[in-house]
RNA sequence: GACGCCGUGCCCGAGUUGGUAAAGGGGGAAGUCUGCAAAACUUUUAAUAAUGGUUCAAAUCCGUUCGGCGUCUCCA
């Protein structure tokens, strides 16, 4: 594995400094670190998979790094409300009713859906995948935890977060830098149907339901469900201390979501409950967020049909995750032209790997080039600087071709080391190669050879026709100096 | 209204704890190659939203303006 020898310079953005900081893992080469999941009520659309690519960028960095990752990410299928005006509902629960299927079946589905899209992708999975529903018993008592503490307060048969005590012992809104009263203020519709609580900005804990809620469980308050921010604080809690590393999700969960969670954890135990939070931007689509609710939304099928996963996950990880990435299938299209050339110089590596070429000294540095890769990716996980190091990579690997550049055999499998590490560890991209069913390849051969018959004999109708016809099909013949290639298109 | 973010060439997109010539990709142009075409390769092209200020030095820091976006309702 690789030694983790470059860690006094590996740097993270932390939303809670708004500063990037020299990550220190609280266990040396360990790291624990929670993601807030996807609400399985629903399709992943494209803006949910960028989220979860990004995240998926930085585990595998912490783990080419040498740390060992505890990688926890949820799933929401319980305790989301839909509007919090209707007591009655929450998403997983009005989505049951359309599809007219269990909610538990819904959510299954669309865990099943997550999963497979996140694979396409190439995410690798979390080493837990808690449920909300899983975790009822936990949530309850952590429940009677903070009302024990008198930081919750019990309202027919619901329980709410005091923030008004909270407020008194500790500050509020230190992720979002928000003043709650401020914010309130500002915004009418808080202050509509909140019979039930004492203060607005208190948020629920446990909601009482009535007999038209389908998911719901007994607890000391009556029957009823959890609140969505408690599971997160539940779920990392259990998994991962109370005081754990990384804390990662969008960045429209930073307010009230983080700023909910950091509440819990501190009213429970006093500390804040995360060292480094991550938050990646969104993914907009013509410059507005890509959203279910808004119904602005592109589906991972939609695409998938005219580029592949790798190129769509290539297209994400050219922007930071920090700025926000609007789709475009113009960008897209540069991203693939770009991604096969990149892939190209790959195999041109063999080629030159082939020829052994033998030289005592290399006319290229490739251990300064290699230690730029680092220096992109500990910056914050720079990848679109990554990627350009690649390229810069690519144009190197031509200088050899063309013998303008050498390499000593060493350097130059530190080159392909370092290149295809970068690119399959860290980045999470494949190197394939379109290839064809035999037989379809051994027509394919066939034609080719008649072709060049006709074309050593100056035959330029017939020879010209089939490259046209096979264009016409989906086969692009490219004429090389003694042989002809063919392109998928 | 409150709290934030962003504005880099034709397009996408790094650089924003101030400092050598402002990465990289796509496109355009020219060339090499070539029966033609394509591909590939090489070279080249062009930018810091506007306006003040701080500084020896500003894309980067501060002010103002214009434009775009996010959160405060459920969101990745």
């Amino acid at each position: 594995m690789h030694k983790i020898t470059t860690k006094e310079t590996f740097k993270i953005y932390n939303t809670l400094s708004r500063k990037k900081e020299v990550f220190m893992p609280i266990i040396s080469g360990h790291v624990g670190m929670y993601v807030c999941g996807a609400t399985v009520y629903n399709d992943v659309h494209l803006g949910n998979c960028r989220t979860f690519i990004s995240l998926d960028l930085i585990v595998r960095y912490f783990r080419y790094l040498g740390y060992k990752v505890r990688y926890v990410r949820n799933i929401t299928d319980v305790g989301h409300l839909e509007d919090e005006t209707n007591d009655s509902y929450d998403k997983i629960t009005k989505k049951a009713l359309i599809e007219r299927i269990e909610p538990m079946e819904l959510a299954q589905k669309y865990t099943y859906y997550l999963h497979s899209i996140l694979d396409k992708f190439n995410a690798l999975s979390p080493n837990i995948e808690p449920s909300a529903s899983g975790h009822i018993i936990e949530q309850i008592e952590i429940i009677k935890m903070l009302i024990k503490k008198g930081f919750a307060y019990e309202i027919d048969g619901s329980v709410y977060l005091d923030l008004n005590t909270y407020i008194y012992r500790y500050k509020y809104g230190i992720l979002s830098r928000s003043n709650i009263e401020k914010t309130l203020e500002g915004n009418s519709r808080c202050l509509k149907n909140r019979r039930q609580k004492r203060n607005t900005k208190d948020f629920s804990l446990w909601k009482k339901a009535d007999d038209a809620h389908i998911m719901q469980w007994m607890s000391p308050w009556g029957r009823g469900f959890p609140g969505w921010h408690l599971e997160c604080t539940t779920m990392s809690l259990k998994y991962l201390g109370d005081v754990f590393d990384v804390h990662a999700g969008g960045i429209d969960l930073k307010f009230p979501h983080h700023d909910c969670e950091i509440a819990q954890s501190i009213s429970l135990h006093g500390k804040i409950p995360v060292h480094y939070w991550i938050h990646t931007n969104l993914l907009t689509l013509n410059g507005e967020k890509m959203s279910k609710s808004i119904g602005n939304t592109i589906f991972p099928f939609d695409i998938l049909t005219k580029f592949s996963s790798d190129v769509i996950r290539f297209f994400i990880l050219q922007t930071h995750y920090r700025k926000i990435l609007d789709f475009s299938s113009k960008a897209l299209v540069s991203a693939k032209i770009g991604y096969n050339r990149l892939i190209e110089s790959f195999l041109t590596l063999e080629v030159i790997f082939r020829r052994n070429i033998k030289v005592s000294t290399s006319t290229l540095n490739i251990i300064t080039w290699k230690q730029k890769c680092y220096d992109a990716m500990n910056d914050d996980f720079n990848s679109p600087r990554l990627i350009a190091h690649l390229f810069e990579a690519m144009h190197c690997i031509h200088s050899l071709l063309e013998g303008d550049e050498y390499l000593t055999y060493y350097d130059l499998k530190l080159l392909e080391n370092t290149m295809k590490s970068f690119f399959l560890e860290v980045l999470g991209l494949k190197i394939k190669i379109k290839k064809q069913t035999s037989k379809v390849e051994e027509l394919l051969k066939f034609l080719i050879e008649i072709r060049s018959k006709a074309r050593k004999e100056k035959n330029w109708v017939i020879s010209d026709n089939i490259r046209k016809d096979l264009f016409k099909i989906g086969y692009n013949l490219l004429d090389n100096e003694n042989e002809t290639k063919v392109e998928v298109i």
